[in-house]
RNA sequence: GCUGACGUAGCUCAAUUGGCAGAGCAGCUGAUUUGUAAUCAGCAGGUUAAGGGUUCGAGUCCCUUCGUCAGCUCCA
């Protein structure tokens, strides 16, 4: 090892240093207020503690509070201070895993009874005092030996210090009273962790394994400063604001009642109506990019779902079977449908297909019905009765590039031309549970991540997400509260033709099996309203806003003008209403404001004169434009049809 | 499905140690005829999720079921 080693700092410069020096070291030397402010150490791209000992010529750059790294340590380090007050209060509690999150850390215990909501503030109050006792972070390396004896008294940890490999090097910190098998890094001490919150307490199964025992898992938030803490605070009261449970209840957009059954959706009419729109802007669009529409039975022989494979699969995941019909054959039971890709088959095959009918795409805006863990149903967003914009694609293999990326191209018009949504791509491949063998899966990977490249698509790889019969690709949306939600699916799909002995007859004049392509750009309709609800907050575009004017005569004797706007309105298509309720017209413009409607006209003695309205636009700074009645009535049919996101 | 919390009028929420189920908004009726975010008055609205138990007495305590919420698991 050399007695001294070089440092090379992010501006260029370097330094020579002893070996075995510091980041910390490092900073020092630098200034005092770098010395203040440093809180980790990036070396060489791994983000270090600022204690820990250099020995090798290194890239080294300090990290300060302003870098989301050192928020992410800070972030593991709260959750060790977590640790050290359960430890404190309970003493039997054994420890699992205590990870930063996005925005937060979290903390599992295996304790005998689950920790109630006075254990959470008496343990928020006992995390202070670990916070205030200032205790150093301490780093050491032990064998696994060392290991071994230390957490002889946590299972949990023992469990995981036996998978770590020879190679591996065995750390555990220490902080006060506490210590953990942690690979690192943290923040020097204690004291740093000053502003946080324990926000709740939840089951959680052991290494994510639902045979495995539930540990309780405690929630919490970090930040380094108090404004940060109380913005993120903030932030998460304004998404609660945008739940679309509460703005579709405000604006009346749906209900969910338990005399119909947890997660089937009841759509009223102004709930309804934005279905509608989204439905006919689909298939609109796919009568143009040649796709073919269908309509299959919601009840068939389940005999189908056998054939493809879904029933041995997932029938934990399908309703019940109901009995035969009159006429059949006893054991022949029915059963609502999950999904639309064994009819779709049926139809591709009901007639003989040449190489030239390809692609063979045919969509169906279907309701089919899952039978979801009652847990994991959230209003519009997880359901069990689900309105897909569905589609099966049947083509050769050389035709599968062409069509992902014509898939891709209609995701991104509707996601973010139509709407402005940011959306996350993944890549996933295949799961454990899957039928076909190794080497179909390597070429539909394949065919799927060569489109992908060829879009220039940046996208992540959800290894082993896969849907059992083959890979996809999955856009995820983010709900107010930053949970992602799979919307749009493009999945390739080499089992089903086999299943179905689907064919083509190609140029050679000898049988050929199609690929398959499922997907649904929406995902499910009650899933994307969810997530428009919240991305609008209620506000929607005019053309997907179930009232789009509102028209408000100030007073009776305006009641007949008023009507007549109204009825141009709806001579050219718009949704048009009038609100002659007998209250004061600063009643009714509030209402109006309140059900988000885009446009409200004011129609006074003034404007019946002139033949105009007074418009109040949603939002706008302008409260009253005044113009007349055809020249509004222009301008809104123009937003609609421009499906214009500002009023 | 699992762990925990919760469930009171259409909505948002009160109801002291177990002691007469309430308010605001919405709704209805009437008055008012309104110029850009709540006019006034009156009326009506409940098997306190459902079922059982303890008690002189249960919204409140206990049990079961249903549902909701958070998280885990799952998510074709």
């Amino acid at each position: 090892m050399p007695d001294a080693i070089k440092i090379s700092l992010p501006d260029g410069s370097v330094r020579t240093e002893p070996a075995g020096t510091t980041a910390r070291a490092v900073a020092e030397a630098i200034g005092p207020r770098l010395a203040r402010a440093a809180v980790a150490a990036r070396v060489n791209g791994d983000v270090w503690d600022l204690d820990r000992p250099i020995r090798e010529d290194t890239d080294l750059e300090i990290l300060t509070e302003q870098d989301p790294a050192a928020l992410e340590v800070l972030r593991h380090t709260a959750a060790h201070v977590l640790a050290t007050a359960v430890r404190e209060l309970f003493p039997d509690a054994r420890i699992g895993f205590g990870p930063a999150i996005a925005d937060g850390f979290y903390y599992d215990f295996e304790v005998p009874q689950p920790f109630t909501p006075e254990d959470l503030e008496a343990i928020e109050q006992k995390m202070q005092e670990v916070a205030e006792s200032d205790y150093a972070l301490v780093r050491e390396e032990v064998d696994r030996q060392g290991a071994r004896e230390r957490f002889k008294d946590d299972p949990l940890k023992l469990e995981r210090l036996e998978e770590l490999g020879d190679d591996e090097t065995i750390s555990v910190y220490s902080d006060g009273p506490f210590v953990d098998l942690c690979r690192g890094p943290h923040v020097p001490s204690t004291g740093k962790v000053k502003h946080f919150k324990l926000l709740h307490a939840a089951g959680a199964y052991w290494r994510g394994d639902s045979r495995r025992q539930m540990l309780q898992r405690i929630y919490g938030t970090a930040w380094f400063k108090k404004a940060d803490l109380e913005a993120y605070l903030h932030r998460l009261e304004e998404a609660e604001k945008r739940d679309h449970r509460v703005i579709g209840k405000q604006l009346d957009l749906f209900s969910i009642q338990e005399d119909v059954g947890p997660g089937m959706i009841l759509w009223h009419p102004r709930g309804a109506i934005i279905q509608h729109e989204l439905r006919r802007f689909i298939e609109d669009e796919l009568l143009k990019r040649r796709y073919d529409l269908v309509f299959t039975p919601h009840v068939t022989r389940e005999e189908l779902f056998f054939r493809s494979g879904h029933l041995p699969h997932y029938e934990e995941q399908q309703f019940p079977a109901m009995a035969a019909g009159e006429g059949d054959a006893d054991d022949a039971r029915y059963r609502v449908k999950p999904m639309n890709c064994p009819m779709h088959t049926l139809v591709y095959a009901a007639r003989q297909r040449s190489y030239r009918d390809l692609p063979v795409r045919l969509a169906e805006v279907a309701n089919v019905y899952r039978n979801e863990l009652s847990g994991t149903l959230h209003g519009l967003l997880r359901v069990r009765m689900l309105t897909m914009d569905d589609a099966h694609i049947f083509c050769r293999e050389d035709q599968i590039e062409d069509e992902i990326f014509d898939m891709l191209d209609l995701t991104d018009l509707v996601l973010n031309k139509t709407f402005g949504f940011e959306y996350r791509i993944d890549l996933a491949t295949r799961p454990e549970k899957k039928i076909g063998d190794d080497a179909a899966w390597e070429v539909a990977e394949q065919a799927l991540e060569r489109a992908l490249k060829r879009l220039d698509l940046t996208y992540g790889i959800d290894e082993g997400g896969g849907a059992f019969y083959g890979p996809k690709i999955d856009i995820k949306l983010r709900d107010a509260i930053g949970r992602e939600w799979q919307g749009t699916t493009i999945q390739l799909d080499y089992q089903l033709p086999e299943r179905f002995e689907l064919e083509y007859t190609g140029s050679d004049n000898k049988p050929h099996r199609p690929v398959m392509i499922h997907r649904a750009i929406f995902g499910t309709l009650e899933r994307f309203v969810g997530c428009l609800i919240e991305h609008f907050a209620g506000a929607f575009p005019v053309w997907l806003a179930p009232e789009q004017v509102r028209v408000l005569p100030i007073t009776e004797e305006q009641a007949e003008a008023a009507r007549a706007v109204d009825a141009a309105l709806r001579a050219a298509g718009v949704r048009s209403s009038v609100d002659d309720r007998n209250d004061t017209l600063n009643y009714r413009v509030r209402d109006g404001e309140l059900m988000k409607v885009p446009y409200l006209a004011v129609v006074g003695k003034r404007e019946v004169e002139q033949g105009s309205v007074a418009v109040r636009a949603r939002g706008a700074k302008q409260k009253q434009e005044v113009m007349p009645a055809a020249e509004f009535t222009q301008r809104v049919v123009e937003r609609i049809r421009s499906k214009a996101l500002e009023v």
